[in-house]
DNA sequence: GTTGACATACGATTTGAATCGTATTATGGT
DNA sequence: ACCATAATACGATTCAAATCGTATGTCAAC
């Protein structure tokens, strides 16, 4: 029984909880080795489950992968604007019924943002009403 | 092996991505049956996978259930707006490193908007520049 | 009252995410 | 050479989500 989930859509998976957590840390940091990750992120894990987990998410394509010295550094292998993108984007579908306005109304109820950011949101929707596409 | 997960925070477990898949259908059409619910979201997946789903998910406080003529009807359990906020919340911190401008670039580049909602969202940002927090 | 069409109830299975323990390897110091 | 340290590799386990099959119940029509 018990068939597989269906794909979120075409090309790469989105990323689940605990990677997009990985990732956000990758991100925010750059090529970093797994103990520095596994610091970053203080979960009360262990870190052979953060090494697992990047291990695995080396094997999706989510990360990559050199040598340097003696340990691994990963770093993110889906840039984060597409990434978010692709987050936003299921979001909007799925909670937010295609409607950016109840997202916005989320996103600022739960999280107050400042005036300045506020005033950057609004050149950022200037943006989008000349352009009619992406910025 | 194996500790338990870490609850996202405390109070509701955030939805998963069927359980948001199902409650959204319900706050969209309103109370239903499941045999409505499994339609409106046409899924590969069968009638009983749905309906336990449901089952579940009233378990849980998510969904309400009442009793009508033959069948159970269902209804959204958690308000839309209080849920939709929480998810908005958690991945403002997680995806986006807490920035609301990048929260709403992604999801207007994901899926523009009309120059219609464009004028509401910037409405609605006057209000949350009057008064400093919900509306 | 028997049958057919729906409905729910319940148990069991599968998958994937997340976790951990132990084994192995490599390096640097003594 | 030996040992301590710190890294990766790998297998196995747990949990929750998601799925399905089968059993059971109920109503209506014949």
């Amino acid at each position: 029984m018990a068939r597989p989930r269906q794909k979120s859509s075409v090309g790469l998976p989105l990323p689940s909880g605990a990677e997009l957590d990985i990732l956000a840390v990758l991100w925010r940091m750059g090529a970093s080795t797994v103990r520095d990750v596994h610091d970053a992120l203080s979960k009360g894990s262990g870190y052979t489950t953060t090494l697992k987990q990047m291990q695995l998410m080396t094997d999706k394509g989510l990360l990559t992968r050199s040598e340097r010295f003696r340990s691994h550094v990963y770093e993110a292998g889906v840039p984060k604007e597409h990434t978010q993108k692709q987050i936003a984007a299921d979001l909007l579908k799925r909670a937010f019924d295609g409607s950016a306005k109840s997202l916005v109304l989320g996103a600022l109820s739960a999280q107050p943002a400042s005036d300045k950011e506020l005033n950057e949101i609004r050149r950022l929707l200037g943006v989008f009403e000349r352009r009619k596409g992406r910025p």
